[in-house]
DNA sequence: TTAACTACCTGTTCGC
DNA sequence: TGCGAACAGGTAGTTA
C-alpha cells in the first residue's frame, strides 16, 4: 500500500531517467483508471505521444508528470499499484491498465485492485487542491497540528488519515507515529496536550524519514520503480506485528478497528 | 463543519 | 481439496 515514503521512493527513481524522454506511443490506457482530470482516456493516448518530460513531482501520495508544456499526468496508486520503468521487450503483467512507450522503455501502471487513478491536469490548474500540508515541509508545525486538532472529538488515528490536514500518511505510518509519540490512536485528537502533539510531529518527521531511507515498505504488492521491494517492514514497531511482543515493553501489540481501518498499538507504551 | 458510512476492487486468508 | 465469506485499505462521495 504505497505512502509517502512509497511514492517519494518511486518518485526519486523516476526524476533520474524519465526528464528528457519522449512518448514514443500510449500502448494502453485503461478507460476505468481515468477518474479524475480534464480528459479522457482516448483524449490521454492522442494527446501524449511527442510530449516530453519534464520533471516527476510528488505530492502526499500522488505523483505528477510534468510535460515541457506544462501539462500534468496525474497518477495516484491506491492500494496495490505499482509504477515501473522496464524495457519495452519484457512481457506486460497482469492487471497493467497504463502502459507509455519511450521507444527503449516503458513506464507501466500495475494495479490488480484498481484503487488507483490517472488524470490529466492542464498548464495552470492547481493540481491537488484539496490536500493538506506536507509533513516532511516545514509548514507542519506543531502549532499547525494544535489549531487542527483542536476540538476536533474524532479519533486522532482518523484525523492523521485525513488528507486534507496531513497529505501522505497512511495506515501503516500513522500507526507507527503514534507509537513513536507514546499515543493511543483512539483518543479524541482535540484531547491531545501541546507536548503530546510536539511528539507526535517529531515522530511522524522522523517516521517518514526512516521509510524513505529504507526505500518503503513491502508487505505484499509494493515494489519500487525498479520492481525491487522496499526494506522498511523489517523496522516497523507495531504495523502488522498483532499479538507479538512490543519491542519497547514487551507486552503483545493489539489491535483495534478505528472508522474502519486497523489500528496496531501497544496499551503499555502508548497512553 | 464534522463524523461516520459506503462504493469501488481483487488477491489472500480462513472456516467449513 | 474446494468452495464461499470475510478481510485488507485510499479516495471520493453521501448522509446526518
Amino acid at each position: 500500500m504505497p505512502e509517502l515514503p512509497e511514492v517519494e521512493t518511486i518518485r526519486y527513481y523516476l526524476d533520474h531517467v524519465l526528464p528528457g524522454q519522449k512518448v514514443h506511443k500510449v500502448l494502453h490506457i485503461d478507460p476505468r483508471m481515468v477518474k479524475t482530470g480534464s480528459l479522457s482516456a482516448e483524449e490521454i493516448a492522442r494527446r501524449l505521444p511527442g510530449h516530453v518530460v519534464k520533471s516527476i513531482k510528488r505530492r502526499g501520495k500522488f505523483l505528477f508528470l510534468e510535460w515541457e508544456t506544462q501539462d500534468h499526468l496525474l497518477i495516484h496508486l491506491g492500494m496495490s499499484g505499482r509504477l515501473i520503468w522496464i524495457q519495452n521487450h519484457e512481457p506486460w503483467a497482469l492487471h497493467t491498465h497504463l502502459v507509455l512507450d519511450f521507444e527503449e522503455n516503458q513506464l507501466r501502471l500495475i494495479d490488480p485492485r484498481r484503487f488507483g487513478r490517472i488524470g490529466w491536469i492542464d498548464r495552470g490548474v492547481e493540481l491537488v487542491p484539496h490536500l493538506g500540508t506536507e509533513p516532511l515541509s516545514a509548514d507542519l508545525t506543531s502549532q499547525f497540528l494544535v489549531k487542527r486538532l483542536q476540538g476536533r472529538q474524532a479519533p486522532i488515528k482518523s484525523l492523521l488519515l485525513d488528507q486534507s490536514i496531513i497529505a501522505g500518511l497512511g495506515n501503516i505510518y500513522v500507526d507507527e507515529s503514534l507509537f513513536r509519540a507514546k499515543i493511543r490512536p483512539d483518543r479524541p485528537g482535540g484531547s491531545l496536550e501541546p507536548r503530546e502533539i510536539k511528539r507526535l510531529v517529531r515522530s511522524i518527521r522522523r517516521v517518514l524519514q526512516e521509510a524513505i531511507e529504507h526505500r518503503g515498505t513491502s508487505f505484499s504488492d509494493y515494489v519500487d520503480a525498479l520492481g525491487h521491494p522496499g526494506q522498511n517492514q523489517d523496522y516497523l514497531m507495531v504495523y502488522g506485528r498483532n499479538q507479538a511482543e512490543c519491542r519497547v515493553c514487551g507486552q503483545p501489540i493489539v489491535t483495534k478497528v478505528i472508522q474502519g481501518r486497523t489500528s496496531h498499538f501497544c496499551l503499555h507504551c502508548q497512553k
